[in-house]
DNA sequence: CTGGGATGTTAGTCATCATTAACGTAATCG
DNA sequence: CGATTACGTTAATGATGACTAACATCCCAG
């Protein structure tokens, strides 16, 4: 059996715990607005005992930001290699990023915000992950509407993730359960309109 | 008549070419990510010589969102009162934000980013000017569906603006002249989905 | 002229902050 | 048991950064 001690089973939650909070401090006041001494108190335990678990502060934010673009990608191709059709896709793929959108607004938020204050090594690889999430998207607009450039795909592609990321900003506007299918609605309509027009 | 003072005269444009050049700094690096010589820099005189101008860092941002919001403020009111009826209104609103999200980016960046960095007696103006802004969108698209209840036609707003302003985003990917028409017609589509739903 | 305001400059000052050091304490494992 | 490991703690330490002081310049008004 694979012998896993406590601190093994306990390790991956209090590293979890920590990024969650620091989460939600970068996205309300931003990277450098935010102390090691804010996310150890947020999380109960105080300053310096960050570096137990990360090697700093930047790593923490590489980390972080890793692990967003990684699920949004592995989800996108998950979808997409498991739908029956473009059409399909589509709207799984809405669904993916509604869903974050919704349950994780404080990664959204620091995901494209914060991209510039991660260190170079894994800054490549951050971008390369949400280049080929956009291009997931491309990829099925482009079996969709054969007849429309690509460059008018990915602008409305981003124009899309900015609809649906547009939750952190009203929240609370509306209860998650009507957001939800009116941002599925609203990006459908916005995604035909990009591709018919002219 | 009124003497005008070359100091006068050129104090304006002093502090004008100080804003802009902060508002790119802060859009690209954050509030807290820039310093004092940096922005002075920028404009080629160092650091302490912006306290001839403004008051501190925090008095800067606070002017530089007071501008951005009452500018959207007036246009948005501007044009509702000049508009034959609320179709035209909506379009023109659509318009005023358009060319602002492609003229000044980092503005518009800025403006979303970084309210709570401002100090309190400036925030709560800036967020009134926000409000009446988006009310001014409200109003209109309640003239044009009054079955549709106003926290959806809120939510919706929002993320019209959210698809409006990822423009920042998707700088480069398609040429102003076609940024602008597509814009237009996604979120044109968008606020007519939102408002037909269920 | 000449004195003063506008606008800069450079050298402090004082906080804040990321990071490291030195030092406990439990629990685990041999 | 005994020692290693995981996790925390509270003091430095060293940079950086906002803001102030003290000191030039330039230019216009009287």
């Amino acid at each position: 059996m694979s012998t896993v001690s406590p601190s093994t089973r306990n390790r991956g939650n209090r590293r979890a715990e920590i990024l969650e909070a620091a989460a939600g401090l970068f996205a309300a006041r931003g990277f450098h607005g935010v102390s090691i001494e804010d996310i150890g108190g947020a999380v109960g335990i105080s300053g310096p005992a960050l570096y137990r678990h990360f090697s700093g502060k930047d790593a923490l934010l590489s980390e972080m930001l890793l692990d967003v673009s990684s699920r949004l990608r592995e989800s996108a191709v998950a979808v997409a290699t498991s739908s029956p059709g473009p059409a399909e896709t589509l709207d799984a793929l809405l669904n993916v990023q509604i869903t974050f959108a919704i349950e994780q607004p404080a990664l959204i938020t620091v995901h494209d915000r914060e991209l510039g204050n991660v260190p170079e090594p894994a800054r490549r690889q951050i971008r390369r992950l949400q280049r080929l999430y956009v291009e997931e998207w491309v990829t099925v607009l482009a079996e969709l509407h054969p007849a429309c450039p690509a460059a008018r795909l990915r602008a409305a592609t981003h124009a899309v993730f900015g609809l649906l990321n547009s939750t952190p900003h009203s929240a609370g506007e509306l209860p998650a359960q009507d957001m939800r299918p009116l941002l599925h609605t609203m990006a459908r309509a916005a995604i035909e309109a990009s591709v018919n027009a002219r």
